[in-house]
DNA sequence: CAAGGAGAAA
DNA sequence: AACGATTCTCCTTG
């Protein structure tokens, strides 16, 4: 008898078993179906059940790995589990050779010291996925979409074996060849297709199309009264010249645009296709014949899930240059616009075999991924439409455009909620905002016209700025809402806590190019970075609060702990000596404030308003008395100030590895970078034994991926500086600021004190915590003139440093905003009396 | 333009 | 290991 789990995962049918088993498959990039939240296959028959679990689990890496009795032959083996290569013979020369391949997993480890280490690096960037690469060992994944990814630029299946087999110190096992084999076989045999705004799904081979007409998911999708299948006869590949290489220039006009497409009479007979099919065999120069059908704009997203559960990926690949029915669009790159030697690999592998495949390219902040998608644009040169996660990034995709490319002004036009206008032209490019087009409910009569207007027409191109956020449900809206050829996602980090991310390559597409961060900044592209995380002691009156307060306060304890204050404060005064300029993140409003007020530094967040935000990022960029500015998590992306040089970072969300990376990205596009010697440098500061030193090594974990090292510093020597001149060095100052922070966090939680009363009750240390604050309550009378007074005085020094940032304008918004919070609180005080 | 609602992040 | 509180941004309306 089997077990009972067991046995009820096998009733479970046909998709389910699918999904475990594709879920199974390791690696941010691998396709992995979709949970389905209802039964929609359950009307799939049995046998056809049955196919599909042996077609997925034939892709599915776990496939290699095979019940291992006798693998290992000493008594050991068994501790090993599925880790043991001891079985495996190394070649003589081994030594002289970089690779490792873990049979089992397709994983493959690189010694990055090997003189060949170059070589193999290039070669496995194109098959393969990096997963990790710190100093010395590589990690890569070979997965079914690289494998796809490598064919498509051109690679022979047997040439990547034969190359493996090259550069591994032991032979590339059997299991892993065939694999190999089945993977590069039958990637990229099924496309999506928008022909005349409707879309089609196409396929070389007719009896995969016939297959999927069966298939009982999507064959009810197919459009009623279309014909079957359409043949038409594939354009030929043509030599592309991606503009802004160097041999660009000259080939352009010698290729020129050619008409080839010829559709075929409707009705194509099955004997027909056959007879296409034998005819394309013999002769390979003729056009290829390919078949397809039409489906609902609405099923897209339905089709690629079920496509992508029977290991038939649905690739987006989008022939511009035969593409007539869409109007072209006068835009090149402006003769100065040279791209860098990686930014042309990651083009060329979206535009690998003479197509534009849709995907997405992942580049650290500031190496250039607005130019990358601009080039893009000027390369299919057809209706482009641009989405982003800010409107302040809405406005810098426009001007990059006029910057780099030259567009006239008229073609290029935003869409946000406070410009909504269209190009006049009959093509062009819109840049807009991922919650502009999601917006759902009521919308302003002018955003719904403008929203017709997107809907209504075909567009070349999609590309999706910052597209780790896109997976959110509404934002998937978006992609089968809007009509597009190609979609390009760009991203700095192609990675979520949750795990969402593999939502992407159903949406867009798979990972078309991942720079190596380490190479990047060897070549100067980006500036090399020193990361070190601090470890601030806790002081015993913040420990003790520490271990009393409910977890939700503790965060505020281990901000706002004294030694970690002082470490920034050194940090700052020491940097700024050095003539650097310095962004400090805070996460915590509360701490943000506390900290910028008592070092008279300028501080934004959420709550300042544009023209705030402008001129105190102007007085950084420019004004050289203002070297250290103060952000919330609002400065995480899309905030351009080449001048940083140092950053340090005192709170952050949990273990967001995204926002840890994020935010070193803002300081690798420094403008001092290719200074002789010079180092940028990134600090985070960790409260000691307490949940953050949990957090912050999670968070590090993908940096240290891509090659970084943190060093550890436990105690500065606090040289050059005075350490009674460094706030809160004496015990009453810090109970002080320990009683504010209880103050204002209670004021800030009146609301939920009930429920804490019934919490504490339970123990008696914690109730003794709650007594002293309800003292602190007690004495509000005193104490709310010395909140309500602080306030007034940070208020004050806030605009004494600020005084000379203002250019004009009597009133400041932002300030009123603060002292109608300090009333709002004095007020509540008043009342609890 | 200030305020408020909504949706999202993780 | 799941949880979530808080922060942020955007859009619309009074």
């Amino acid at each position: 008898m089997p077990p009972k789990r067991k046995a009820s995962s096998y009733v479970r049918g046909g998709a389910k078993v699918g999904r475990a088993s594709a879920a199974s498959t390791p690696g941010p990039n691998t396709p992995r179906s979709l949970a389905s939240s209802s039964d929609e296959y359950s009307s799939a028959s049995e046998s056809e059940k049955e196919r599909v679990v042996k077609t997925v689990s034939k892709f599915s890496v776990d496939s290699l790995a095979k019940p291992r009795q006798h693998i290992g032959k000493d008594s050991a083996s068994y501790l090993f589990k599925n880790k043991d290569f001891s079985a495996m013979l190394l070649k003589p020369d081994h030594e002289n050779r970089p690779l490792w391949i873990d049979p089992f997993k397709a994983r493959i480890i690189l010694e990055s010291f090997s003189p060949l280490a170059a070589h193999a690096q290039d070669f496995l960037t194109t098959v393969a996925e990096p997963q990790s690469r710190p100093k010395f060992l590589h990690e890569y994944s070979l997965t079914p979409h690289s494998l796809y990814a490598a064919v498509s630029v051109g690679l022979d299946p047997n040439d990547i074996i034969n190359v493996l087999d090259r550069l591994s110190k032991s032979p590339v096992p059997e299991e892993l060849k065939k694999w190999i084999l089945t993977c590069t076989k039958s990637y990229g045999k099924v496309k999506m297709v928008l022909k005349h705004n409707k879309h089609f799904v196409e396929s070389t081979d007719p009896e995969i199309l016939q297959m999927l007409l069966k298939d009982s998911v999507i064959g009810p999708l197919r459009v009623q009264g279309t014909t079957d299948i359409t043949t038409t006869t594939a354009p030929k590949m043509q030599g592309l010249v991606i503009p802004g290489t160097k041999n660009f220039a000259g080939v352009q006009q010698a290729t020129g645009l050619r008409d080839k497409v010829q559709p075929k009479d409707d009705a194509a007979a099955q004997d027909d296709i056959v007879a296409t099919l034998n005819e394309d065999d013999d002769e390979d120069e003729e056009a290829e014949a390919v078949h397809s059908f039409e489906i609902a704009d609405d099923t897209v997203e339905i089709v690629q899930k079920r496509c992508l559960e029977l290991e038939l990926p649905i690739l987006q690949e989008y022939d511009f240059r035969n593409d007539l029915v869409n109007p072209n669009l006068d835009i090149d790159l402006k003769p100065a616009a040279q791209i860098r030697s990686y930014q042309e690999k990651s083009l060329s592998k979206m535009f690998g075999n003479g197509r534009a495949k849709s995907g997405m390219i992942v580049l650290p902040c500031g190496a250039g991924k607005t130019l990358v998608g601009i080039t893009a644009a000027c390369t299919i040169k057809k209706g482009v439409i641009i989405l982003c996660t800010s409107s302040m990034s809405v406005r810098q995709w426009r001007q990059e455009f006029l910057n780099w490319s030259n567009i006239n002004p008229n073609d290029i036009c935003v869409f946000t909620s406070d410009n909504k206008e269209t190009f006049t032209g009959n093509t062009g490019v819109i840049v807009t905002s991922y919650s502009m087009v999601a917006q759902k409910g009521k919308r302003s009569h002018q955003s719904q016209k403008t929203m017709d207007f997107i809907t209504g027409r075909e567009w070349g191109l999609m590309i999706l700025d910052e597209v780790h956020v896109a997976p959110a449900n509404v934002f998937r809206r978006v992609t089968s809402t809007i009509k597009t050829h190609a979609k390009l996602g760009l991203t700095a980090t192609l990675l979520r806590e949750d795990d969402k991310i593999t939502d992407l390559n159903f949406l867009i597409g798979p990972k078309l190019y991942e720079a190596n961060w380490m190479e990047l900044s060897e070549q100067g592209h980006i500036a090399r970075v020193q990361c070190a995380e601090v470890w601030c002691p806790m002081t015993t009156e913040f420990y003790s609060e520490y271990l009393n307060l409910p977890s939700k306060k503790k965060a505020l304890m281990w901000t706002m702990n004294p030694r970690k204050f002082q470490a920034a404060q050194y940090l700052i005064n020491y940097h700024e000596k050095q003539g650097d300029k310095i962004i400090v993140f805070a996460d915590n409003i509360f701490a943000l404030k506390a900290y910028a007020t008592k070092l008279q530094k300028a501080f934004i967040y959420g709550d300042t308003n544009n023209a705030e935000r402008e001129r105190i990022l102007d007085n950084f960029r420019h004004n050289p008395d203002i070297n250290t500015l103060f952000l919330s998590k609002i400065g995480d992306t899309s905030l351009d100030l080449p001048e940083a040089t140092v950053l340090i970072q005192i709170s952050s969300h949990y273990g967001s590895r995204r926002q840890e990376a994020q935010r070193l990205g803002r300081i690798l596009r420094a403008k001092r970078r290719n200074e002789e010697g010079f180092n940028a440098y990134f600090y985070s500061l960790v409260s000691k034994d307490t949940q953050e030193m949990f957090y912050s090594s999670k968070r590090q974990a993908f940096l240290v991926d891509q090659g970084y090292a943190f060093k550890v510093i436990t105690k500065f020597d606090y040289q050059g500086q005075n350490i009674n001149d460094l706030a809160f060095s004496t015990p009453a100052e810090r109970r002080e600021l320990l009683q504010n922070i209880l103050l204002a966090n209670d004021d800030e939680l009146d609301a939920d004190d009930r429920g804490d009363d019934m919490y504490h009750a339970r123990d008696g240390r914690a109730q003794a915590n709650k007594k002293k604050k309800t003292m602190a309550r007690r004495t509000a009378g005193a104490l709310s003139e010395l909140a309500g007074g602080q306030d007034m005085a940070y208020v004050e020094q806030n605009r004494s440093r600020n005084k000379d940032l203002k250019k004009k304008g009597p009133s400041n918004p932002f300030f009123k905003k603060m002292q109608r919070e300090t009333e709002k609180r004095r007020k509540a005080m008043e009342d609890s009396e």
